[in-house]
RNA sequence: GGCCCGUUGGUCAAGCGGCUAAGACACCGCCCUUUCACGGCGGUAACGGGAGUUCGAUUCUCCCACGGGUCACCA
C-alpha cells in the first residue's frame, strides 16, 4: 500500500505499465546467433579512439552475424553536452566507415525502437521508475549536494566505504508523510535504487572477453533518476538495452565495477541482461609507466588528431583491427586486398588486458596501406587533406594533377612498392623538390667532394643529357662521365680497390642528385628526371654550378 | 583506503600441463643497390616474485609485488 501510494505521489502522470511499454517495442525476430549491438556515445563533441575500438567490435560482431548495429545517443547529461556534438559524432563515425543499420541520424531517427536519443525517452524511463517504486525497489532521496558531501567526509573519517548505503542512506526508510511534506515544499529529489545486496556476497559472472569473473555484490543505493527526471547511465542502459533488444553490450572495462549494479537492475526489472564484452583500456607510455589514454592530456586520443595528421582512415582501421584481433595481421598479410568483412572476427581473440597504443606500429601499418593504393587514390586523399590543412600546398599540388600523380607513381605498383608515406602531412616534404615553389638545396655536398669534379660532372651531364634516353642509355652516360673523371663506373671494381679511383659512379650520381633534387636522398633519379624535363634540370644544374 | 581487472622481449602479441617459448613493430648487422625506400638473410631481447598441485608448469591454485581501473544527480 505504502509503495503504491508513493509511486502515485512521485509519478502522478504515469499511467502506462512496463508491460504496455514493452509491447510497443517489437521483438526483432532475427535468426539464432544474430548479434544486436549498439554504439552509445555521449555527445560531448569529442570522438576518440576508444569509441572506435568499441564501435568496430560491435560493428564486426553484428554485421558478421547478420544482426543489427544501431546508434543511440546517450545525452542524459545536459551539462556536458556540446552544441552540434551529435552531428560531429555521426560524421566522424561515418568517416571511419561505421555504418548503422538503425538509430540516430543527422536528420532524426531511423528504426522502430526509437527515440534513439535518451532525453527524448524520459516518459519511458518514468514508467519503469514508477514500477520500481510500486514494487518497493526504489525510493526518493532529498539529500542536497552538501549533505552528500558530509556523508562522504564522515565515511572518510570513519574509514568506512564510500557511497549511499546502509546507515548512510538517510532517505531509505522515511515515512510517506515525510516525503509528502518535502514534495509539498517543492524540494528537488532523485530516485534511488533500493539495493538488497551485500558486500559479503560474491556473484559469479562470465564476460565474453574477461572470462569468468567473481565480483562483489552491490550494496549501494545508486541514483536511477536525477533531479531533472532524466535517468543516469545505469538506469537508461538497463531499460534501453532491454527494449531495444540488445544482445551484446561492448564497452570499456571501466564499467566492470558497476556491473553488479547493472545486473541487479535487470533482475529488478525482470529482464534478462545482455552478454557483455568489457574491453581493456588503451594505454600510453608516460615517462616510465603506462596509463590510460586521457582526454585532457593526450591529443592523440581524439580522432580528429589522426585526420589532421593525415592518417588514412583505412590505416587507423587496420591498426585497430590488429589490436582487437591478434591474428588479423597474419590474415591481412595473406590477403592484402581482401575487404575486412572477409576476416573472421572473434571476440575470443580479444585481449583482456589494456594495450599500449603504439604510434610507430600505426605508422608502419599506414605505410603498408598507402603503398598498396594507386597513385590516383593517393592523389585524391592528399588533395583532400591538403585542401583542409595546408591550402598553400594544395594549390601547388593540384595545379597539374597529372604531374602530381606521376610523382606519386614513382616506385608504386610493383611487387615491392616504395613505402615512403605514412601520413598525408609528410607528402609535401616528399614531393616538394618537384615544384619550383618549394625547391631549394636542402643538403649540401659532403666536405670531401671535389668541387671541380662536381662542376665537371654536372657540365658533362648537361651536354649529354637527352630525355629520349631510356634508363640504361641514361645511366651509361653517367658511367661514361664517371670514367672520364677518374671515378669508377663499376661498383665492384671500386669496392675491390677504392684507392685506385677518385670515387665511384655513386658519387657522380650524388653530384647530380643534389643539384636536381637538392637532397642526398631521393626516389629513382631516372624517373625524377623524366618528370622534371630537360629545361628544369639544366636550369638547376646551372644554378648550383654558379654557386660552387 | 574498499572493490575489481591485469602481468610472456622496448612495444603489440601467439601459447591454453611436456615447444630449441611463434610472428609483427622498433633496434642492430649483412646482402641487394647510383642514394633513399622496398626486399632478402641474420641478430639482441621475454614467461614479475614466492609457495603449492603434478612425473613435469608460461599454462592450474594460493600469497606477495607491480601496473591499471573504479568508488558522482558523468558517461
Amino acid at each position: 500500500m505504502y509503495n503504491k501510494k508513493l509511486a502515485d505521489l512521485l509519478f502522478p502522470n504515469v499511467t502506462k505499465t512496463p508491460e504496455e511499454v514493452d509491447a510497443e517495442f517489437p521483438l526483432r525476430g532475427l535468426p539464432e546467433g544474430a548479434v544486436v549491438s549498439r554504439m552509445a556515445p555521449s555527445p560531448t563533441g569529442f570522438v576518440h579512439l576508444g569509441n572506435l575500438v568499441q564501435g568496430l567490435t560491435s560493428e564486426r560482431m553484428t554485421h558478421q552475424s547478420g544482426g543489427v548495429l544501431f546508434l543511440r545517443v546517450e545525452d542524459t547529461d545536459a551539462k556536458r553536452e556540446v552544441p552540434g556534438a551529435v552531428e560531429t559524432l555521426i560524421e566522424s563515425l561515418a568517416h571511419y566507415n561505421i555504418v548503422f543499420d538503425e538509430g540516430a541520424t543527422i536528420d532524426g531517427d531511423n528504426g522502430a525502437f526509437g527515440p534513439y536519443r535518451q532525453r527524448q525517452r524520459k516518459d519511458i524511463y518514468h514508467v519503469f521508475a514508477k514500477h520500481l517504486v510500486a514494487e518497493g525497489m526504489a525510493y526518493p532521496c532529498f539529500c542536497t549536494e552538501e549533505e552528500l558531501e558530509e556523508i562522504h567526509k564522515a565515511q572518510e573519517a570513519e574509514k568506512a566505504n564510500f557511497g549511499y548505503f546502509g546507515k548512510w542512506a538517510k532517505w531509505r526508510g522515511r515515512s510517506i508523510e515525510n516525503i509528502e511534506e518535502m514534495l509539498g515544499k517543492g524540494m528537488p529529489w532523485v530516485l534511488r535504487f533500493r539495493s538488497e545486496g551485500s558486500i559479503e556476497n560474491k556473484i559469479k559472472f562470465t564476460d565474453l572477453i574477461k572470462g569468468n569473473l567473481e565480483l562483489t555484490e552491490n550494496d549501494i543505493d545508486h541514483v536511477l533518476l536525477k533531479s531533472d527526471g532524466i535517468p543516469t547511465y545505469h538506469f537508461a542502459h538497463a531499460v534501453d538495452d532491454h527494449l531495444m533488444r540488445t544482445t551484446h553490450v561492448v564497452r570499456g572495462d571501466e564499467w566492470l565495477p558497476t556491473l553488479p549494479f547493472h545486473l541487479q537492475l535487470f533482475r529488478a526489472l525482470g529482464y534478462k541482461p545482455p552478454k557483455y564484452l568489457h574491453i581493456g583500456p588503451l594505454m600510453k607510455m608516460d615517462g616510465t609507466s603506462k596509463r590510460k589514454l586521457s582526454k585532457r592530456k593526450d591529443p592523440e586520443l581524439a580522432l580528429t588528431y589522426y585526420k589532421a595528421e593525415g592518417y588514412p582512415v583505412e590505416a587507423v582501421y587496420e591498426y585497430i583491427m590488429t589490436i582487437l584481433n591478434s591474428n588479423y595481421e597474419d590474415w591481412r598479410r595473406a590477403n592484402p586486398y581482401a575487404p575486412t568483412s572477409e576476416f573472421k572476427f572473434s571476440y575470443k581473440k580479444m585481449n583482456p588486458a589494456g594495450s599500449l597504443f603504439d604510434v610507430a606500429k600505426l605508422r608502419d601499418v599506414s605505410k603498408n596501406v598507402i603503398s598498396l593504393m594507386s597513385a590516383e587514390q593517393v592523389y585524391d586523399y592528399v588533395s583532400a587533406w591538403a585542401l583542409e590543412y595546408d591550402p598553400d600546398f594544395a594549390k601547388v599540388f593540384t595545379k597539374d594533377p597529372d604531374f602530381s600523380k606521376a610523382i606519386l607513381s614513382i616506385g608504386r605498383g610493383g611487387k615491392k612498392p616504395r613505402k615512403d608515406i605514412a601520413v598525408w602531412s609528410e607528402v609535401k616534404a616528399y614531393v616538394s623538390f618537384f615544384f619550383d615553389e618549394y625547391f631549394r638545396i636542402e643538403d649540401s655536398y659532403p666536405e670531401a667532394s671535389d668541387k671541380a669534379d662536381i662542376k665537371a660532372a654536372l657540365e658533362a651531364f648537361c651536354e649529354s643529357f637527352d630525355t629520349n634516353d631510356d634508363m640504361n642509355a641514361w645511366f651509361d652516360k653517367i658511367k661514361a662521365i664517371a670514367d672520364s673523371l677518374g671515378y669508377a663506373s663499376d661498383m665492384k671494381a671500386y669496392k675491390n680497390d677504392p684507392t685506385a679511383f677518385r670515387g665511384s659512379v655513386a658519387d657522380v650520381s650524388m653530384f647530380l642528385r643534389v643539384a636536381v633534387t637538392g637532397r642526398l636522398n631521393s626516389p629513382d633519379m631516372y624517373s625524377v628526371m623524366q618528370l622534371l624535363g630537360a629545361e628544369k634540370i639544366k636550369q638547376r644544374i646551372a644554378d648550383i654550378c654558379s654557386s660552387l
